[in-house]
Formats: C-alpha cells, sequence, structure tokens
DNA sequence: CTGAAAGCGCTTACAG
DNA sequence: CTGAAAGCGCTTACAG
C-alpha cells in the first residue's frame, strides 16, 4: 500500500498502477517536472540541451516506453493512420500499403488497415469506426467516393492523401499517375504495331478502370479507328480464370480482333494461359497487353506487355506527403504525378 | 485561474473539449451515471433492463461513439489485435491476414499488422513496439521465435495464438495443420505416380519450408528410397523467376530427376512456365508438384497438381479462439489441426 | 442493480 | 526555457 504523503500510518490507496514505467518516475529520476520530460522526449518547444540529455539518460535507463493511449487521449490525435485500399487479393494494393507501413512505421506511426470492398456504404463504415480512433492521418484509394464518405474525412479535419490517381482537385492532396494517360499508351503501342482491331476488356469496373478504357478510346479515336472501339467490361471481380473465359468470349464474338488490351495483369496472365490450352498464338494471332506489371507477368509465356505501375514509390511519396500534413508541414508539390512506364515483352 | 467550488462568476475554464459526444452527455440525457451508461453499452454487468434501453435510446440520439484511447487508458487494454506474419508479398500471408480481419473487425477489435521479414530481430522490435499499444490479442506466425521474443509474448500476458502450424506446447494456443505431414502427403501421391527419383526444392528456409522438407524425406524413407532422398536449399526469397532457375538446375545437375516437389505454389508454378520454355514436358520428362494452392496454380498449362492449405479457416479460426481468450472465456480445443488436401491435377 | 470518487498516463493552455 | 494545474474520456475498485 503505497502512501503519497510521508505519514506513517498512511490508507490504503486503490492499486491501479499497471506496472510500466511512466513519464513521472523518469521526470523524478531526471530531477525535472513531467513536462519538461513530455518536451525533450518528443523534442517539441526549446529544452535546455543539458535537461534534454538528463531525460533522455533517464528515459532510457529505466526503459521508457510512451503509452500511445494516453497520448492520444490527452492530445486528441492518435499515433494511427488509416490506409483505405479496395481489396487485400488484388497484389497491386498489398504492394502500396507495404510501401505505405515501411514508410510510417519508422516514424512512430501505426498503420490502420481498412478494406472496402470497392463498396461505397463499406468505405463509409470504415471511415466512421477509424475515424472514432482519431486517426493522425489517412491514405485513401482513388478519388472517387460517396458524398458522405467525402464528407465525414472533409469533416474530421484528419489530414488525407488519396493515391492511385492524379487530379488537381482544389486544396486536396495526391499521388498517383494519370491512369487515362496509361490506357492511352499502351494501345497506342499496340497501334504501332499494327493491329487494328484493337478490343479493351475489363473487369471489377472502378473508375480506374474506367479511366484506362478512356485512354484507350482516345487512342483509337486519335488513329482514326474510332469505329473500331470495342470495349467489353465485366463487373465480376477480376481473376486468371476469368481472363481465360473473357479472351475465349473475344475471339468468338469479335473473330477479326487482333489485339486485347486487359485491363489488369491478372486477366491477362489468364489470358495467356488460355491461348496456350487454346493453342491460341499470341502475338501472331491476337496481341495481349496487361497493366501493372504484376508478379508473374514476366515469366508468363510469351512474357506479358504491359504497363508499370509506380505503387511503391506512390506509396512512399504518399507516407512522406502525409506525414508533413500531419506536421503542419507545407507541402510543396500537392499534386503528385509519378508516372507509369509502357513495357515491351513478347506478348504484343 | 478556474475556480474549484461554484462561486457564481465562473471563471472561464480552459477549453479542451474535442467536439466530440461523450459518456457524461449520454449519461446526462439518460438521467443515469455515467458507469451506468458504460455498462449498459458494453453489456456488462447487469443493468436493469428499462436503464439499458434508455441508455440506447440516448447514445443512438447523440450519434455517442466510445473513445478507444480513453477506454485503452482506463482499462489498460486496447481494442487492437496485433498479427505479426513474415512477409506481405507472400499471397498466404495476405490471405490469412484477410481471414483474421474480416473476423475480428465486426467484432469491434482493430487489427495492427506487423511485418517480421523471417527476422528475429525485426520481430523482437514490432512485438516491443506493439506491446506498448496494450493489445488485446497476438497473432503470430509459426512457433518457433527467438527466446527474447517468446519471453516478451509470455510476459506480457496479452492472448497469443500461433498460426500456420500445430503443436501442443503445454499452455499454449494454436491453429493450424501439421507441415511435416502434408509434405509426406505430397511425396506419397509422386510416388504413387511411379516416380522414384523425387527431389525437394525450397526457397526462404523458413521451419515450415524444412519440416515440409522432413515430410518428404519420411515418404522416401517409407518406400525405402532412403538413397534417393534430396533437397536442394535456397536460402533467397521465394518467386517464380527463382523456380524457373532451380527447375533448370536439378535437371542438369541431378538429371535421372523424374519429379520435383517445390515447397511453394510460386516456385513450382515458375518451373511450370520455364518448363514450357524450356520445352520440357511436364509431368512426361519430370513431374511438378507445388505447395499451397495460390492463386494461377489451377490456370497453369499444365495445371499444378498442389496441396491445398486452409489458410483462410485458420485466420478464422485462430480469430475465434483468440476472442475467447480476449474475454476470458474457455477453449475446448486449444490446438486445432485443420488439415490439408492434395489436389491433384495435371503436373503429377 | 447503481453510483461517487479516483485514477489511467499523458499533453494543453497559461503563467512566469 | 520551465512548471503547477487541469483535463482528455473513459473504467476500476469500493460501497451500498
Amino acid at each position: 500500500m503505497p502512501s503519497s504523503t510521508s505519514n506513517p500510518p498512511a490508507p490504503a490507496r486503490r492499486a491501479r498502477a499497471t506496472g510500466r514505467v511512466t513519464l513521472a518516475e523518469v521526470a523524478q529520476a531526471a530531477g525535472v517536472s513531467p513536462i519538461t520530460v513530455s518536451r525533450a522526449l518528443r523534442g517539441e518547444r526549446a529544452v535546455a540541451p543539458e535537461l534534454c540529455e538528463r531525460v533522455h539518460a533517464a528515459a532510457t535507463a529505466l526503459g521508457y516506453v510512451p503509452d500511445p493511449a494516453a497520448r492520444a487521449l490527452a492530445s486528441s490525435r492518435s499515433s494511427h493512420v488509416a490506409v483505405l485500399i479496395p481489396k487485400l487479393s488484388n497484389t497491386l494494393f498489398v504492394e502500396l500499403l507495404d510501401a505505405v507501413q515501411t514508410s510510417l512505421v519508422p516514424a512512430g506511426y501505426q498503420t490502420l488497415i481498412g478494406v472496402t470492398h470497392y463498396d461505397a456504404g463499406e468505405e463509409e463504415a470504415v471511415l466512421r469506426s477509424f475515424l472514432a480512433h482519431r486517426p493522425a492521418g489517412l491514405i485513401v484509394t482513388g478519388r472517387d467516393r460517396s458524398p458522405a464518405a467525402a464528407a465525414l474525412i472533409e469533416g474530421s479535419g484528419v489530414p488525407c492523401v488519396h493515391v492511385m490517381e492524379v487530379g488537381a482537385e482544389p486544396g486536396g492532396h495526391s499521388v498517383g499517375f494519370s491512369q487515362r494517360d496509361a490506357g492511352r499508351a499502351i494501345t497506342r503501342h499496340l497501334l504501332d504495331g499494327d493491329r487494328r482491331h484493337v478490343v479493351y476488356v475489363a473487369a471489377q469496373l472502378d473508375p480506374r478502370t474506367l479511366e484506362r478504357g478512356e485512354g484507350y478510346a482516345d487512342a483509337m479515336v486519335a488513329a482514326g479507328l474510332q469505329d473500331r472501339v470495342h470495349k467489353l467490361l465485366s463487373p465480376e471481380p477480376s481473376s486468371m480464370a476469368l481472363g481465360g473465359a473473357l479472351l475465349e468470349r473475344v475471339l468468338s464474338e469479335v473473330p477479326d480482333t487482333d489485339a486485347i488490351f486487359f485491363c489488369n495483369d491478372d486477366l491477362a496472365q489468364g489470358a495467356l494461359l488460355a491461348a496456350l490450352r487454346l493453342g491460341v498464338a499470341v502475338p501472331g494471332r491476337v496481341a495481349v497487353a496487361g497493366f501493372n506489371d504484376l508478379p508473374g507477368s514476366d515469366q508468363m509465356v510469351p512474357a506479358l506487355t504491359t504497363v508499370a505501375t509506380p505503387r511503391r514509390e506512390i506509396g512512399e511519396q504518399a507516407a512522406q506527403m502525409l506525414m508533413k500534413l500531419m506536421r503542419g508541414q507545407p507541402v510543396e508539390q500537392p499534386n503528385l504525378d509519378l508516372g507509369f512506364q509502357v513495357v515491351r515483352r513478347a506478348s504484343a
């Protein structure tokens, strides 16, 4: 029974100590006040170098670890950064997440993952629950969301960076690349290879997929092929098996097709394997191009021509930008375009 | 200068309100004390049905959302569950994570992801930082870790479930399957197909990979082929490209090889594609088997024979078990073996 | 079954 | 540059 004063028969106090070393103990050991410890450890405001040293020494000696919950409660801001992605089954988003995490964790932030399943309602629910945790920052996929979700973000006042697309939304922050330009570029590559009957095949019709389709149409029109614009859009989730099925469908429904631009590499990989099974020569009979340059695309037979997208760099840069926002530092380039790269391999 | 008594001309109070609806406001609205609200909302201890209803009505009307930070501070237990996995680049772990998350989020828990990169030091560091967040629970991959890491878990008193392997460690909790039995089963399948020169090829030599190798050796010995036990172990990270390279190496170094058991489907998929490029007939010249049944294995040419592992069920069951532990409920089966399935396809 | 008091471990807002 | 006081929003531990 610890006593708060030094009177001998101290009354029994309600003990609720958690056993962890507290700021107060560090302060006592260093011979300063708790606030000074708080400031010295956070490196905030000027603290006399000498005191600063003493505090750090005491903290290290005692093995002090700040309590995130206490911090969050007192400052009304946690060390969490919530990251919203559509799906964990798409390698693209996992790599993005990995990059964000790798950048944020060493800086003392914890990543909270929210999976929205491409669903506006789920996104709202996830956002609502995350916002209750008073995150220090937010990273969300894309610019397109329900008004309610947008209002939640806006109203929370939590710094937010949008990833995967670029767009100069006033006051907004984003890191990505132009999906439309990328769709145009890979289509142009197919046209440059003297293909004329190019079909765009897409699944999981999110806004980015549709933008790539716009780019495809741009390129077709620019080549005078406006009459040949042909999009096969499937709302199903993307998969290799679906890619194979869609290849078959295109070849039977539009037999004169001589090139296909798949909106994602998993579809394209599936198409390549189906072509192998069916004896369809690629690129002889039909050229195939994908998007994203996912793992395995370089191993396909033939190797898949695709667009390499910088999701790791996007994750890193978004994390850097967000850290500046969270610290109240200025961001010189609020809409960062990281570009893309057409990767010419054997399939197209 | 705030007054602690009720003297009329109240001095301006230091405002630090965060704008959120608090428990106290709900209590006032419902005409009960804050503790009653707390109890009614958590469903803990008996609260008169009538009061309970009034509280819920008031909470809903005001749009009350409990503050996780305040909760964590007061109860010294957060709503976080930390999940430690080796790598995000392995689909296996992402699916595990997805399943855990899907089970835990609806119950009000937040998942914190820790990536250890198969490194004991990183695991310790991640554990240390997570434990500071006072997680309600822990899910870790495998049973094998540094004594320091094990001590951190043990000493924290945080409920912990080990996944992917099974083993009756006294007092421990686990959900998984026998990696060794699975390795034995797929090898036996190859032997049943009249293969005799079966080689085990592995990369990213974690404990589970090595156990599969033990199972392989078991089966070889049981078939009287102890002289033919041949393992090619590469410490490199697993990838499709590596699988192709290892296939070439095996065929040139051990030309009489008639079957290969790859420790993971990504290696096996890469090997299958390399075989296609090299003109090596599968299964004619060499049979190929993988492990895990990852996405795409069923699409390969030929389709990959492999072992389907129940990582989603493992994730779900681990989450269920952990929730029981976190609530102090009894767990009837502390070491859950979910088994595996040999999937016979065309490659072996 | 209900509540008044204290406290979790920090930081904010003032003051000097 | 440093600190005493108050408070963030909950829950624990007692008491009735």
